[in-house]
DNA sequence: CATTCTGATGCCTGATTGTTATCATTTGCC
DNA sequence: GGCAAATGATAACAATCAGGCATCAGAATG
């Protein structure tokens, strides 16, 4: 009476009006008959409604029945689909991953990463969102994001972290300067140069950085201006205003009036890294940080052909920032 | 392990997921707790899937748990709305009903009961076929039609019958026609004459009326043309081909070149019967048939005030054949 | 450290479901 | 007409399942 339809109930019907023979049906549902019997009838008296119209010779659907029976059908189809969607949401084949990303990752490693990914779980919808190092942190401490790409290195407390990419310097100058004759620059001729930087308040992991080894070149870098991001600062560069140091990642950028060298004196590295949360596990994270860290085959790559590895593979159609350019001889 | 998500299980689980709270969740399911423990138990069993992640202090949904309790929600309105539809359909309020109609059926009251049924009734779906009266009976014997409105009078074994109009004969006359100047026609006048008629093969129920009441009055009707139906009547008429005897209800037709008037020495009435199977009962035919007895009232008024009973009530939007003008009042 | 709140567990009981045996009725066949 | 076969219904019994109670274990709170 209270019972409200039990889903096998639901089944027994569904052979029933399928075979329109108790007999059968109870075989096809490996049940004796009297089962099947009594499941009708309780469901008729739960919905008190007269489903089929049975002589001892002959069954039939009621014009009731036959409503029923479609809809019982589409309930099955529907909770079928329903454990199977549930399923693939447990291994992370459906569900939603946010990310946030710098600069530095979306010219490097993070358009490829994201293609990769995106083929494997088609379903798994991503949200990617700009942020510097430290306003990720802090999104993850929120969970705001499940995933961040910064600047590392990286040693919080809670947050598990992955090596995306280990980069190292370039100076970026302009075009006009006289360095540029240079094919690569000891960062000793860079004392006493104009800087131009991304704004203290917010690049302050790559600052730190850059000032180590100016200080390890026993100089003070003497910033002249700040740039609101790596545009800011390519363009300021290309207006005169003074050089910078950049991730040589910057080669993925092609900017009029601006030219790159490496460094020769100088193997400083800056990480990015694929950073999380150790708690809150998602399995779409998950399988999104499993396609990240299937990524070290190409960092070695990477390290062995440094200029080619850096960028990003043919055939990047979507989420902004991809270039498709091969990086200089110069580097 | 091989329930495959009891309905019982997934109501409980909605209760949780929402609460975030298992005693909670248990008090506004009325049962106690380790009901509820259990119940979730089995469910992420049976899916082999954690929907909740629960330490002793905090429930919250995993990514699996928020997919498949959209899905439950869904469910559970989806078997609300499957309950109501079977019920509303064993109520006759959802259905389907095939009827059969004639010519006098759809020039006299069956629109209007239409209307009615359809204003009553407007998630049953109504099905309208032409057919004879001979037809007609057929198709109820082979379940094609519900209802059929047929000319009577009926007397068929395993079918049930309501007169719906009970009409009396008018003479149908080329406007040059000297009988045309009384008002009204003595059936005898008409021996001689010749009589254009709807085909003896399938107007068989209508012209043994014909026949007995020219019987009646002494003499053997003389056919001269068969029409296929009462169009083609009326347009042999207006083509001075003969006359023709038809009921009342012709006044909902105008036909340019063609006059009617009542007999004025014969009460004889021709009655259109609903006419249905006494078995195979469907609630959607036992509304309508409802809906169609609840005519007498009309009936009687009809009886009282013949000429305007007859015509169809104002405001008709639908389903062919209805006339809208009054009966003239030469009736 | 005691208290309180949380969900989990073990055991018992009652309800639900399934099985077997049997019945009543209808159909088909001779 | 009579008999066998098939159908769905029913009763009695057995197994399984779900719920209740008492209790446990871990975490937050003061």
């Amino acid at each position: 009476m209270h019972r409200t339809c039990d889903l096998r109930y639901m089944r027994y019907f569904i052979a029933v009006a399928e075979e329109l023979n108790f007999r059968r049906a109870a075989e096809r549902l490996h049940v004796a008959q009297p089962a099947i019997s009594r499941a009708i009838r309780e469901l008729e008296s739960d919905l008190d409604t007269r489903l089929l119209e049975r002589t001892n010779r002959r069954v039939e659907l009621t014009d009731a029945g036959q409503v029923f029976l479609e809809g019982c059908r589409r309930l099955a189809g529907d909770i079928e689909a329903l454990i199977d969607d549930t399923v693939r949401a447990r291994d992370g084949e459906i569900g939603h991953v946010r990310i946030g990303y710098t600069d530095f990752a979306i010219n490097g490693a993070l358009p490829a990463v994201l293609q990769d990914f995106r083929a494997r779980f088609p379903e798994v919808s991503v949200d990617l969102v700009h942020m510097v190092t430290a306003t990720q942190l802090d999104a993850l401490r929120r969970s705001e994001i499940d995933v961040g790409f910064v600047t590392g290195p990286m040693a919080e407390p809670g947050l598990e972290h992955l090596v995306v990419q280990n980069e190292r310097l370039v100076v970026v100058l302009p075009e006009t300067h006289p360095l540029t004759r240079l094919p690569a620059v000891p960062l000793g001729k860079l004392a006493g140069e104009p800087f131009v930087t991304g704004q203290a308040a917010h690049w302050q992991h790559f600052l730190s950085h850059m000032v180590r080894i100016c200080h390890a070149a026993g100089f003070e870098p003497r910033v002249v201006q700040e740039a609101y991001n790596s545009e800011g600062i390519f363009g300021l560069v290309a207006a005169n205003m003074g050089i910078s140091l950049h991730v040589e990642g910057a080669h993925n950028h092609i900017r009029r009036g601006v030219a790159m060298r490496p460094l020769s004196d100088c193997d400083h590295r800056v990480p990015t890294e694929a950073i999380w949360r150790s708690d809150k596990p998602s399995a779409a994270r998950e399988r999104f940080i499993e396609t990240v860290a299937g990524w070290p085959a190409m960092q070695e790559e990477r390290n062995a052909h440094p200029a080619a590895g850096l960028a990003t593979p043919a055939g990047l159609d979507e989420h902004g920032g991809q270039r498709n350019q091969e990086a200089d001889e110069s580097v």
